[in-house]
DNA sequence: AATAATCGTATATTATATTGTACAAAATAA
DNA sequence: TTATTTTGTACAATATAATATACGATTATT
């Protein structure tokens, strides 16, 4: 048997056992038969592509982590201590949490958006990407002629090479964390 | 036939076009039957793992890459659609906000943490950083063996390969932003 | 302690993945 | 123009993936 059906084996069975769920229990989650799991994690079958699927599906991963191979200090940020980066609008502050760092290719900000501002943001580059997540409030979110509404706990992701503007028109501040995911 | 191989199919025909491979030098490349790699091009079968990885490494590319889903312009999640994963710890509530995918390479998660609640996570492979973002309620963080207070509004970057326990001792729900960035 | 439920594994059966080969159409060489 | 080569597809044979079911061991319940 080749390494790969090994290796997809282990990362189930191990994704499994720290879930604590049976092999029963698993074949309902995902509609795989009890038997094709335990020999799917035996190694002792070459599951198709459609069959990881449902596997990752049932267990709400990606088929990637079921084909991952193996490959090991913490920084602590205190939101007190962040200096926002603020703009001509008033109500726009927006808190750098993680730098952009050549590992990651991504930024990470806290957002406020003070009821009645409208902050536009110019088009980026090609090929960035923008993850917005309203954590508190609501905000409108145009971006190139759509507009969007989005609640509490929503979340957007959409490519940022494109003008966009966030309004907020209630009456609360809104919260956002934003991922700006820059290409490599 | 499932999405996914016909997924695969397209995505394998569109890069052996843009190196302008036959099918025969292609088999040559992969070891693969010419015969069965004309049916996973069409769609027409359902390759297993150990195939993919065959086809992956003949082409070096990544077996992600054949599986990739192009992403759509603007994705907007609902928080009230989304399905928590649930773990034996009754307090802990992940809703997956953007799974992972082979561009961006992270998934981000809405994480609740209800008081009195503990979680202790598994190590993840080497290489996996881990951003928490708690943007309502207060959070103790072990990470190894240190502790860190994390507030409201504050962030943690870290190592995921090492152990980890979320603990909420206070008595209102803790809600965090996780992103869960894995290497390339 | 006895009984029932659950667990992972083994086995036989069915479905389908994978191969080798043949073929007709298209492309290339002479 | 004709002959040859290359291409992707169709088909049958073989190998193996995936299922349903049964089983013995372990755990949970009465």
């Amino acid at each position: 048997m080749d390494h790969i059906p090994i290796k997809v084996g282990k990362n189930l069975k191990s994704i499994r056992k720290s879930r604590d769920l049976s092999l029963d229990k698993l074949a309902e989650l995902t509609g795989v038969s009890k038997a094709m799991l335990a020999q799917v994690e035996r190694g002792d079958s070459n599951p198709t592509i459609s069959l990881l699927w449902k596997i990752a599906n049932g267990l709400r991963i990606s088929v990637t982590t079921l084909i991952a191979e193996e490959t090991p200090q913490v920084t602590l940020v205190r939101f007190g201590e962040l200096e926002p980066i603020t703009e001509e609008e008033e109500g726009y502050k927006a808190y750098p949490l993680f730098p952009f760092d050549a590992k990651t290719h991504f930024e990470v900000y806290t957002v406020t958006v003070e009821p009645g501002c409208s902050h536009q943001s110019e088009p980026h580059q090609e090929g960035v990407e923008e993850f917005v997540i309203v954590t508190q409030g609501a905000l409108d979110l145009q971006i190139g002629d759509e507009a969007y509404a989005v609640e509490q706990g929503d979340a957007v992701r959409f490519n940022a090479d494109q003008g966009h503007i966030y309004v907020n028109r209630s009456d609360r501040p809104a919260w956002l964390q934003v991922i700006i995911r820059y290409p490599f």
